[in-house]
RNA sequence: GCCGCCUUAGCUCAGUCGGUAGAGCACCUCACUCGUAAUGAGGUUGUCCGCGGUUCGAUUCCGCGAGGCGGCUCCA
């Protein structure tokens, strides 16, 4: 990613002077010598290669937030002293720090903790680098529990690249970064660095939030009070960032339900359970027509199954004992357990099962809109994106071990497809496999060839392909694909998933040419994951402006006066007889409150009538970002939106 | 589930230092009949999230519960 130019050798006369005299350059946040980030204050040596990198680049940015963390942290034990400091790494677009305050920080505290930070940045503090050993970084961290049990897992060498605790002690020598004003230490934090020069080079900041965590992740230890804050490389780039949380928020898809009067999750229901709208009902129909219609045309079987299920089903597939906490409670009646079933695969097995099968079914592709009812805690339930109550676009296909990298060639194709189709077009994949672990079941051979199946498919897309070494679930591989949407958020789409498990536990066959009794393979796929998941992606990817085949009302009638009420309801006639879903605002409001009206619907057409267009047989047309066509003929004006409608625009 | 914050009309939000509440929009009625983002007048609307406690009196204070939000953990 960096040009090649940019890295220089030292010469024998550079040898001895820092790399930042090396580089001299404005833009440099920090240097890379010999492949490793250091501080610009490194001394290097005659041979060493010294690259620039630049505020602007990922490495650049990751440094000035973690010196953003630190002046975050020293502000927060100024103002606070005797908070405890936990770790404070740079993440993706910011950075946060943890602490153990003696009492929570409020929004006040923040804007408090943003002054001082600020008065920090202008003393031009520098971060200076010590080495330091275990003992005296024991002694003079006594009272830093925190940082005490860090070092401690650093003799014990437990450190895990990306858990946050690297940027801590993550090093091959235990560093001390001390903050001096002039020659005075002024504040100092256990760190591996490296830094920016002085506080004043963090170019621009801001702090967000506070949060919990738990200290290392861990529910069972001391819950941390977590401050958020973001940073970069410029003024103009931390306002692009706010601007974009901006944006991120105006199309949140639980304001957007609420506004357009989609769907909403009632207390009387209970948390986690949408139900929709007229309006979101349209959409909705729209998205499972159309998602039925594609399946249909490539070979899926469509089955239903029932809502609840006796336990054994559940036994049999190895779910309860694994997922019991995240199942609701069962029913008890007649002498069974009756559960909520929390996935259908189970019982589109029992189709499989329900008679013998032949190698010339296969590949049988059983499809359904199965609900699913999963219990999740309460504090993960989110919009439509997380709920307890939801929708699969579920496929279960069943084929044979040589069929199987065909298979999943095409079923990759289909869900881009019709991903595609639904406005979505930036993807990548993730290819989730399985390490070393002992929780994976089934032969290593038959994982190799189905991760080898589903690598080939990967590749055959074209797209990026991400790795996820040991992600894969126990019964099996899988890929699934991240769809960027219209302002660059990625979010984990469908997945195609092998599965040895099932077929074993259900034992599941068919007959094989030869007429020998084979396994046949399985694989799961959903494609919109929940149709509540995708219909919330969809609404911010479209920031709720639907195309017009998704739109929940296409066209809205506004006469400009009452007397010309019936010709737009005659016109409305014809439009529902072409099969488009429109409304006539007959209402007494003045024409300019119907337009505003039906643009804050974000209508994608408004047919305006007046005495001239009722004369010469026209509509006047008004799209949503506010041109219009004025005296079109009705008989084509119906026929552009219904040409419109058709081409998914 | 855990930590923190929050819950007042359908929506967005004021307000009551403890004496049962208000605005805008929406909705209803009437008048207006108008050519591209708000016509005017009048009117309705609340267990102030629920249940307990303290108090002469609780929407306000305290406790418990529910729901929401931001995180953590989790996500077959």
């Amino acid at each position: 990613m960096s040009e090649p130019s940019s890295v220089l050798t030292v010469p024998t006369d550079g040898a001895g002077r820092t790399a930042g005299e090396l580089l001299d350059r404005k833009d440099v946040a920090v240097a890379r010598v010999n492949g490793e980030l250091r501080d610009l204050a490194h001394v290097v040596a005659e041979g060493d290669t010294v690259e620039a990198v630049p505020y602007a680049s990922e490495d650049g940015r990751a440094v000035l937030r973690h010196s953003a963390a630190h002046v975050l942290a020293q502000a927060v034990q100024d103002l606070f002293p005797g908070t405890l400091l936990g770790i404070g790494p740079p993440v993706k677009d910011g950075f946060y720090y943890d602490f153990l305050p003696e009492r929570p920080f409020t929004p006040d505290d923040l804007a408090a903790i943003e002054k001082r930070m600020g008065q920090i940045v202008q003393q031009r503090q520098r971060f200076s680098r010590r080495v330091v050993s275990e003992d005296e970084a024991r002694e003079e961290l006594l009272h830093e529990r925190f940082k005490l049990e860090l070092i401690g897992l650093k003799g014990a060498e437990s450190g895990t690249a990306d858990s946050g605790e690297s940027v801590e002690v993550g090093g091959p020598e235990l560093t001390i970064y001390d903050n001096l004003t002039g020659d005075e230490r002024t504040w100092s934090d256990l760190c591996r660095g490296p830094h920016l020069p002085t506080t004043r080079d963090i170019p621009a900041f801001k702090l967000m939030r506070t949060a919990a965590a738990y200290w290392r992740g861990d529910q069972a230890n001391p819950a941390l009070q977590r401050i958020y804050g973001t940073a970069w490389e410029s003024r103009d780039a931390l306002k692009a960032h706010l601007t974009l949380l901006e944006e991120a928020e105006k199309r949140d898809h639980r304001r957007l339900g609420a506004e357009l009067d989609l769907f909403s999750f009632p207390d009387e229901i209970g948390s986690g359970l949408a139900i929709f709208h007229p309006k979101g009902g349209a959409v909705r129909r729209v998205m499972e027509d159309y998602s039925r219609k594609r399946h249909e045309e490539d070979g899926y079987l469509f089955v239903n199954t029932p809502h609840i299920t006796k336990e054994d089903l559940f036994l049999t597939s190895g779910h309860l004992p694994y997922y019991a906490d995240t199942m609701f409670p069962p029913m008890e009646f007649e002498g069974s357990n009756y559960y909520l079933k929390p996935m259908n695969c189970p019982m589109h097995n029992l189709i499989i099962r329900s008679r013998g099968r032949s190698y010339r079914e296969l590949p049988l592709r059983l499809f359904e809109f199965g609900s699913v009812y999963r219990y999740e805690k309460s504090g993960v339930v989110h919009g439509l994106t997380r709920v307890r109550g939801l929708t699969m676009d579920d496929s279960h296909i069943f084929t044979t071990r040589e069929g199987m990298g065909e298979e999943i060639r095409g079923v990759l194709d289909f869900i881009l497809g019709l991903l595609r189709d639904f406005g979505l077009t930036d993807f990548y994949l993730e290819l989730s496999t399985r390490d070393d672990s002992d929780k994976f079941i089934g032969e290593p051979d038959a994982w190799e060839a189905a991760t080898a199946a589903l690598q080939e498919a990967a590749d055959a897309s074209g797209l990026e392909l991400v790795p996820d070494p040991g992600g894969a679930a126990f019964y099996g591989p899988k890929i699934s694909v991240q769809a960027r949407d219209a302002i660059g958020r990625t979010w984990q789409m469908s997945t195609i998933q092998v599965d040895f498990n099932n077929p074993e536990r259900f034992d599941l066959e068919y007959q094989a040419p030869d007429g020998s009794r084979q396994r046949p393979v399985m694989l799961h796929r959903a494609l919109f994951g929940s149709i509540e998941r995708f219909f919330g992606v969809l609404l911010e990817h479209y920031a709720g402006v639907f195309p017009a085949w998704l739109a929940p009302v296409q066209v809205v009638g506004i006469p400009v006066h009452s007397d010309y009420d019936p010709y737009l309801l005659e016109v409305g006639e014809r439009l529902k007889a072409a099969g488009i879903r429109v409304e006539v605002d007959t209402s007494d409001d003045r024409m300019q409150k119907k337009i505003r009206n039906a643009q804050k619907a974000k209508v994608p057409f408004m047919l305006i009538a007046g005495g001239e267009d009722v004369e010469a047989g026209a509509v006047s047309f008004r799209f949503r970002d506010g041109t219009q066509d004025n005296g079109i003929p009705v008989g084509e004006a119906v026929e552009r939106i219904v040409q419109a409608v058709r081409d998914r625009v």
